[in-house]
RNA sequence: GCCACCGUAGCUCAGUGGUAGAGCACACCCUUGGUAAGGGUGAGGUCACGGGUUCAAGUCCCGUCGGUGGCUCCA
């Protein structure tokens, strides 16, 4: 008879065959009422399960012991309110199928079918809760009912639902030996749908919930196959945990970027340019062009050598490189001469024609580039190499182009034309692990300098099995194991990931984390064995023999737009000093004061500081809030007394109050000394440390 | 690229077939005010673009362009 085993260590002895919900009653009425679910050695399952045997049991509530949401919790609640939600559309859209609703990361969804001529919309949503609603208030059971592979593969025929009968097969052809249901209420008698579970004890236990959004998708996530909308939905155990949830993804709303862009002038993205194509406006210019310079310094002192290439090549480039032949969806159609192309259409040569002999060869013209490599191999080519020299490391904020499709284009993240941080390493095979390390010590310290201590690096390794990587496989196992190396050095969170290298090379990848816990993946450290191939490069040895050398393409921050982008949303668009578009306004109290404020403002600009004033006619109040809207990390508030006193009276940005008056003198000097450093030291550290003592 | 939704003043948004609206921003005037918006007046729109239905279209229909959310992709 069953032993059980508490997460405590405690034991409980049955006599007879028991369930979860029995064990959390024998342990009081509290856990009783509150408990949703149970593992039992670890597997999430109902609490009306039949226990037969010694196991690990832990009984799952909605909250953790620290009052945060329990993700098993949340599973079920989730999980729930999905059937809940199609429920009430089945009852609200007759004739709608089925196909899948599992829970994700912040809610759940259904994939379901619309008869034709149906449609649902967002303004349904109200009706859908209402309904939702109205089952859960009537708190009917989740009853699980179990049937025959055999017999409950023919029910389901009988019912004719395809999407549930392909699910059921999917089922079985993954070893399952019987089907499961979950009636909400009484078999037979009410809404049921073919379910694997677990689920929470009754509808009623779904606390808090909200119709989202609608998509759509494809049955098997294949574009060939049936159109489903899918209904994004989110539930909690309780309102108060719904409440919050939404209130983070209103203060992930006011993070975006895009709002951020507009609000604070950043960047502009015109529909007369083109989609994807991004403008940088005067103050989106600054951020970028700090970074740059940070980026560039440092690359600098690392021996990277600066190099600038134009934004087009001839196709013969990319032939050789293999971009031309490999990745042509994705790039812009190449540019071909004008005269060639009159001359085309007069011999009546089709589009079909065109692409083929664009292929073949025969026809030469240029393409917009989609990477930076190519040139740079060719400036390495340009001359005869020595061993002496190596490594050579040839570093550009270079633009590219790629036709990314039209539906995944949008704000900084994801555009058509960006410039990487690129740099190309030729170096020797000894080199590799060094010129790797090298890369990572460049992220770390602007990253850390940046406030982003949040980022993780996955290392991408050959699949052993697979043959498609070029190269000599004892070559892999030194660079792989340099990149492993590097990493681990790094102290960030590393994972290896099997598979995941390019055909032509071990890589690193750096994924950030921005504050509220969103991933984007910014840019790549690769070796590359195949390109310096395909090129025939060289370099005399020691030996006086001809060697090969091994490539290194990193693009630690990947694009500037997208490190933009990202960065914006880290800070919130409140930019530290030193990255600021402005980083000083100047506000006089009235016309009293003008001529001190000039000279405050001439003062800050000789420093080269990023200086502006208001002087318009508002009260000091309507300056500080519109300063303050527009993020400027310093206000400098002058007025008849500072000017006596040759003082500024400082507000800082986030703290919000008048920080007090400074010496004119003090100010310029701390002030320029954050924006030169870096923010290694800061103004506000001044008051921080006057406070404290 | 596919599906759904959306596109009204510089910005944020109201406007369900009958002469285009608000707040902020902008210009001018009054106000010279010590830390998150003093007051007044004014200017500003081919309602994304092109077609259609209608006596009448910002509003209904079709197409194009662009945006958003997903799907699929991402060297």
């Amino acid at each position: 008879m069953p032993r059980i085993t508490l997460p405590d260590g405690s034991e409980r002895q049955y006599d007879a065959p028991t369930t979860p919900a029995q064990v959390a009653a024998d342990i009081g009425p509290g856990l009783a009422k509150s408990a949703l679910g149970a593992t039992i050695g670890g597997v999430l399952c109902d609490l009306g399960t039949e226990i037969d045997a010694d196991c690990e049991l832990s009984l799952v509530t909605a909250k953790t012991r620290d009052g945060a949401p329990d993700e098993n919790g949340l599973y079920l609640v989730r999980h729930s309110a999905a059937h809940v939600m199609a429920e009430a559309i089945t009852n609200l859209f007759p004739g709608v199928q089925l196909v899948y609703g599992p829970p994700v990361d912040q809610g759940f969804y259904y994939d379901m079918a619309f008869p034709d001529g149906a449609t649902i919309s967002s303004d349904d949503f109200e009706r859908i809760e209402a309904e939702m609603k109205r089952i859960v208030k009537e708190d009917r059971p989740f009853t699980r009912y179990e049937m025959p592979a055999g017999p409950g593969l023919d029910k389901l025929r009988d019912e004719g639902s395809k999407y549930k009968i392909d699910n059921a097969e999917r089922a079985i052809a993954a070893g399952s030996g019987e089907l499961s249901w979950y009636a909400t209420g009484e078999p037979g008698a009410n809404w049921e749908d073919l379910c694997r579970g677990p689920h929470v004890p009754s509808t009623g236990r779904i606390g808090a919930f909200k119709v989202m959004s609608l998509a759509s998708s494809y049955w098997h996530g294949d574009e060939n196959s049936d159109r489903l909308t899918r209904v994004y939905g989110t539930a909690f155990a309780d309102k108060k945990q719904l409440k919050q949830h939404l209130e983070r993804l209103e203060e992930a709303r006011k993070r975006d970027h895009r709002v951020l862009g507009k609000q604070l002038r950043l960047f502009h993205i015109d529909e007369q340019v083109g989609q994807g194509l991004v403008l940088w406006t005067p103050n989106g210019a600054v951020v970028r062009q700090q970074l740059q310079d940070f980026i560039g310094e440092e690359l600098r002192k690392q021996g990277y050598d600066q190099v600038f290439t134009p934004h087009i090549g001839k196709l013969d480039l990319y032939r050789t490189s293999g971009h031309f032949p490999y990745y042509q969806e994705s790039q812009y159609t190449p540019v071909i001469d004008r005269a060639q192309l009159h001359e085309l259409a007069t011999e009546g040569c089709t589009c079909g024609d065109l692409a083929n002999r664009l292929d073949e060869g025969e026809i030469e013209g240029y393409l917009l580039k989609p990477m930076n490599c190519p040139h740079h191999i060719r400036i390495y080519a340009s001359e005869q190499r020595s061993y002496r020299e190596l490594p050579i490391r040839l570093a550009e904020f270079g633009t590219v182009y790629r036709w990314e499709q039209s539906g995944e284009i949008g704000g900084l993240t994801r555009v058509r034309g960006f410039t990487q941080d690129d740099a190309h390493l030729f170096c020797r095979e000894d080199q590799i692990a060094d010129e790797v390390r090298g890369c990572l010590s460049i992220v770390k310290l602007i990253f850390n300098t940046l406030g982003m201590s949040d980022y993780r690096v996955r290392v991408g390794l050959r699949d052993p099995d697979s043959t498609k990587y070029v190269g000599d496989p004892a070559n892999w196992d030194k660079a792989e194991e340099a990149c492993r190396q590097a990493a681990k050095e790094l102290g960030a969170p590393f994972s290896e990931e099997p598979g995941e290298a390019a055909f032509y090379g071990p890589k690193i990848d750096f994924v950030v984390k921005d504050v509220i816990g969103r991933e984007w993946q910014l840019g790549t450290v690769q070796v590359d064995y195949n390109l310096p191939e395909r090129f025939g490069l060289e370099y005399i040895g020691a030996d006086n023999a001809r060697h090969r050398p091994v490539m290194i393409h990193r693009a630690p921050f990947g694009s500037m737009e997208r490190f933009v982008g990202v960065l914006i949303e880290h800070f919130a668009g409140a930019f530290p000093c030193w990255l600021a578009p402005e980083q000083v306004r100047v506000l006089p109290i009235s016309d009293k004061s003008a001529e001190y404020a000039a000279e405050v403002l001439g003062r800050l600009r000789d420093l080269g500081l990023r200086a502006t004033i208001d002087d318009g006619s508002e009260r000091i109040q309507a300056k500080v809030k519109v300063a303050t809207d527009m993020k400027v990390p310093y206000l400098a508030v002058v007025g008849p007394r500072d000017a006596e006193n040759r003082e500024v009276s400082i507000r800082a940005f986030g703290i919000e109050r008048n920080l007090g008056s400074m010496e004119l003198e003090e100010f310029l000097e701390t002030v320029a000394t954050e924006s030169q450093t870096r923010g290694e030291t800061r103004l506000i550290d001044r008051f921080e440390a006057v406070e404290a003592s």
